[in-house]
DNA sequence: GGCGCCGGTTTCGTTGCGGTAACCGGGGGT
DNA sequence: ACCCCCGGTTACCGCAACGAAACCGGCGCC
């Protein structure tokens, strides 16, 4: 069942959006999360990703490959196919986004928390 | 002796600005870092972030209030003196930045060499 | 012959982060 | 009177990232 892709699984109305954390690009962190399930073609890396147009996945995939977190193997057929995996190092760096999503999911009550609390402020009434 | 806040603690020419890592804005992981050893003033921040001016300063100190990873404490002397500090949450924060730390000094060489493989490309000499 | 699929590229526009420079107010030193 | 210190604020600007829309080429299908 193509191993959890959905269409939503990224929405950008997800609380996470609100965390101090960037891996790379905006979309990096959840490529590497799209690919650890295997190997994935462009266009199935749009549908979890539907709000990113081709030239931004494209970008993204590109500085990916230059850094050596993912491979990209184009194959001659018709029509044509390019699968996109991940190297040992976009392993281990998936390993770190692990730590970073427990962070999250730890101490985003915290977070959020400390933001309502900071906007509810006195305000300065100083007179 | 101030706690090794060295003036260049934070090269610009540093190799991990290649890093794919942020957190927060961009001068956040160096503050929770300044703040390790202890509260800070402003002034005191801005030896070791020599380059940032007091406004990008203000806005990072500003969020990370807001986020509830610091605290600021002014004390009405004089001179004015305002501290800047780390809340439990900073603390939390920063064992994950050591974490993002520690990925960087044991993978930064994959990194470097997969560019320089990149760059020194087969070039697509279809002909 | 026209349409669609795939994996992009090109062009253009917008947005927002980061940076520069100048200024501020209250006090103290000389 | 003048300047400096501290902890900022304000106005302005440039660039890079992000995004929308259109286009591309090779092939198969109908």
């Amino acid at each position: 069942m193509t191993a959890g892709l959905q269409p939503d699984m990224f929405d950008p109305a997800c609380p996470t959006t609100v965390m101090p954390f960037q891996i790379g690009d905006k979309w990096t962190a959840m490529v590497l999360l799209c690919l650890e399930g295997g190997p994935r073609r462009f266009t199935e890396l749009r549908v979890p990703l539907r709000r990113v147009t081709p030239k931004v996945l494209a970008e993204t995939l590109r500085s990916m490959e230059r850094d050596g977190l993912i491979t990209r193997s184009a194959y001659d057929e018709n029509p044509p196919r390019v699968e996109y995996s991940l190297t040992p190092l976009g392993h281990s760096l998936l390993k770190l986004l692990d730590a970073a999503r427990s962070w999250c999911t730890e101490h985003m009550g915290d977070l959020v928390a400390a933001r309502a609390a900071f906007t509810a402020r006195p305000a300065a009434t100083g007179s």
